[in-house]
DNA sequence: CTGAAAGCGCTTACAG
DNA sequence: CTGAAAGCGCTTACAG
C-alpha cells in the first residue's frame, strides 16, 4: 500500500553534510536575505552545485514559521469565474508571479460547507495561512464585512471604492468612461444619446451620470431625464450567481423595461450601457424586433470582455484596462507590505479607461 | 512607520494559559485527529469557548511542518483564464473547498521571470509548498514534462489522457460526443454532415472520427473523405496565448480553409465542429457570405462555453460536463492521497457528454 | 569566514 | 484524564 508516502525531500542539512559545511552556511548561501559576503565564493559555488544536484527546494512551512514572508496574497472575489472580474483575477495572478508571489484565491460565493459568511471565513483562512496582504475585488453589492477584513489584514488593496475611510483602492474613472462614449457617439452624429445604468445610489455610479451630463453639455446636446434609464426601481438588477451551477444569471426582465423606456418613450438613437452583458442582451432584443444596429440605434458597452468580439455586430465598448489596474494594485500592495500604508489622502488611484470602436456604433 | 507588523495571532499556548491547562490538551481538543475521548467534556467545552473568544486560528505552517497534510492541491493549467478550461478550474476549486481543501493554481504560460520551463517550475513549487496532490488540466499540446510531474507528485490526476502508462485520468468520451451530434443532425434531416477537427494524430481526437463514422453508419448516411476536415496540414491549428496580453489567439486562417473544403467542395449541410470557438468563427464567416444558419448549414459546437448562448443564432453544442469531471477528479485524488493509487487498469474514468440543443441546428 | 544552538507554533509519543 | 518534552526544517543572533 503506497498510502500517503512521498519521496522525502532534500533538506538543508542534507546539503550541508554533502558539502561538508554547517547548515547555517548553506542557509546563508541559498536562502540568505542579507549579502552573502560572509561565505567564500568557492564554498558558495560548491553549495549551489550540491543543492542543484540534490534538487533542493526549501521547505516553505519551515521558513514561514521562522518569520519569513509567505509571499502569498489573498484575493477575494465573488468567484474566479465571475465574468466581470475574471481578467482582473488573471492579471493580478500574473503580476504577482512576476515578483515571485502567489495569489491565494478566496471565492466568496456561499458554499454549504463554509456557511453563509464565506467572506469572513476567507479573511480568517488568510490569517491562518499568513498571507502578506489582500486584494479585495468583490463587487460592492456582494455581502462581506469589509471592516473585519481591514482589521485582520491592514495590508489590503481594494478594486473600486469600498466606501471605508482611509482604505486604499484602485478605481476606474467612470466619469471619463462615459464621456468617451458620449463624445464618440456625438462625433458619429447621434443626437439622442441614452444612458442605461444599474443603479444611481452609489458614488461610483453617480459618476457615470456626471460624465454623461458633462459631455452632453460640451457637445451641445439636449439633456432629458427620459434618456436616462436607472434599473433600480425594477427590482434586483444585479447579476446573481446561481449557486448550484456557478453560472451568472442575467436579469433579463430589466432589458424589457429598458427598451420600453429608452427606445419607445425616449426614442434614443444611441445607448451607453451599463456593461457588455447588458449591451449584448440589448442588441439581441433589438435585432429580434427588426431594429438595426448601429443604423437605427448605436450601442456602447463597458468592460471589453471577450464577449464583445462575438456579438453581432461586434461591440464598441470601454476597455477597463484591467492589466493596468492589476499592475497598480500589485505595486501598491507590495509597497504597503514593505513600507507601510501610503499617506492618508493618497490612497486612491484612478485608472483611465479606453474606447474600443467596433461595429455597434 | 507601520511596516510589516501585524497583530500577533493567538497561539495554542495562549489558549492553554487562559483555560488553565497544558497546550497538548488544547491541541487535542481543537486540532486533534484522533477521538477526543481523552479530555473531559467540561474541559473541552471551556477550551473551545476560550478559543472562539480569542479568535484562534491554528498556524498552518506549524502544522504542516509537524507533518500534517497541507490540504492543498496543486492545479496545473495553461492559464486560469484559458477559455477552454476556466469552468473546469472553477469547479475543481469549488469541489475542493467543499472538503476544506484549497487549490494552488500554477499557470504554465511562460513568464519571463519564471523562465521557459514554467510547468516544471510549478512542479517544484508544489513540492516546496507540500501539496497533497496535483490536478493537471494542461492541454496535451502544451509543453511540460509530465513524467517529471509524476515523479515528484505520484498523487496526480490528469484531465484527458496524458499518454503515460499507469497515469490516472478523467476524460470526456469524445466518441459518444460526436455520435450525439451526428444523430441529432440526422434526426433533423441533414444528409451531408461534415466533421471539422484540429488534429487526427492523437488517440483522443481519432475517437471523434470513430464516433462520426460509427453514427453515420447507424443513420445510413454516406461516408465521404471530403466531409472530414483535418486542420493539421494547415499549420499550427492550436489556439495560442499571446504572452503580453493573456488573450487567446484564434487561428482564423484555418476557418478559411475549412469553409473552402467543407462548404465549397464538400457541400455539407451540417458541420460538427472542433469546439465552440471554431463554431462561433464558422458561423460568423458563413453569415457574412449570406449563408443561413441553420437553414443552409447547421452547426454543432463542443464545450458549451457561455459564449454558446451569445452567438447568433445561439449554438447547439456538446456540454463537456465539467462539473461532473471536477467532482470525479477531486474524489479520485482524495482517494489516492488517503488510500494510495487505484489498481492498474482502473485508472481512467470517462465522462459522458450531453447534447444541448439551441438554434444553430 | 564559520559553527553551535535557540526558537518559530504546532503534534504526539511517552510518562504519569 | 493530563503534562513535560522532543522535534518538524528552517533562520539568525551570538560566539568564536
Amino acid at each position: 500500500m503506497a498510502k500517503n508516502r512521498r519521496v522525502p525531500e532534500t533538506r538543508l542539512i542534507d546539503i550541508a553534510r554533502k558539502a561538508g559545511v554547517s547548515s547555517c552556511v548553506v542557509g546563508h548561501v541559498l536562502n540568505g536575505s542579507r549579502g552573502n559576503s560572509r561565505v567564500s565564493q568557492k564554498t558558495a559555488l560548491r553549495i549551489r552545485e550540491v543543492a542543484r544536484h540534490m534538487n533542493y527546494h526549501p521547505n516553505h512551512a519551515a521558513r514561514l514559521l521562522r518569520g519569513r514572508r509567505s509571499y502569498t496574497y489573498g484575493l477575494l472575489v465573488a468567484s474566479a469565474g465571475d465574468p466581470l472580474r475574471s481578467f482582473l483575477v488573471q492579471f493580478l495572478d500574473a503580476e504577482a508571479v512576476k515578483i515571485n508571489c502567489h495569489t491565494y484565491i478566496g471565492n466568496t460565493i456561499g458554499k454549504p460547507t463554509v456557511g453563509p459568511n464565506q467572506f469572513e471565513a476567507y479573511v480568517d483562512e488568510f490569517a491562518r495561512r499568513r498571507v502578506d496582504g489582500v486584494f479585495c475585488a468583490v463587487h460592492h453589492w456582494w455581502p462581506g464585512d469589509r471592516n473585519y477584513l481591514l482589521t485582520k489584514h491592514p495590508h489590503t488593496v481594494f478594486y473600486e471604492d469600498p466606501g471605508i475611510p482611509q482604505a486604499t483602492y484602485v478605481f476606474v474613472d467612470r466619469e471619463a468612461a462615459v464621456r468617451l462614449a458620449v463624445r464618440h457617439l456625438a462625433e458619429r452624429g447621434r443626437k439622442r444619446i441614452g444612458l442605461a445604468v444599474m443603479t444611481l445610489s452609489r458614488p461610483m455610479h453617480i459618476a457615470r451620470r456626471r460624465g454623461y451630463e458633462a459631455e452632453l453639455r460640451v457637445q451641445g446636446l439636449p439633456l432629458e431625464e427620459q434618456l436616462i434609464f436607472n434599473a433600480e426601481p425594477y427590482g434586483d438588477a444585479f447579476a446573481r450567481c446561481i449557486e448550484e451551477e456557478f453560472k451568472w444569471e442575467f436579469p433579463e426582465q430589466i432589458i424589457y423595461h429598458l427598451i420600453k423606456a429608452l427606445i419607445m418613450r425616449g426614442r434614443v438613437d444611441a445607448i451607453v450601457t451599463h456593461d457588455d452583458f447588458w449591451a449584448a442582451a440589448i442588441i439581441k432584443r433589438l435585432v429580434a424586433r427588426g431594429i438595426r444596429i448601429p443604423e437605427d440605434v448605436a450601442i456602447v458597452g463597458y468592460l471589453n470582455h471577450y464577449l464583445a468580439d462575438w456579438t453581432v455586430p461586434p461591440l464598441t465598448t470601454i476597455d477597463l484596462q484591467h492589466l493596468q489596474a492589476a499592475q497598480q494594485m500589485v505595486l501598491l500592495l507590495e509597497k504597503m507590505i514593505t513600507e507601510g500604508p501610503p499617506p492618508v489622502g493618497k490612497r486612491s488611484f484612478s485608472i483611465q479607461p479606453r474606447l474600443i470602436v467596433r461595429e455597434s456604433s
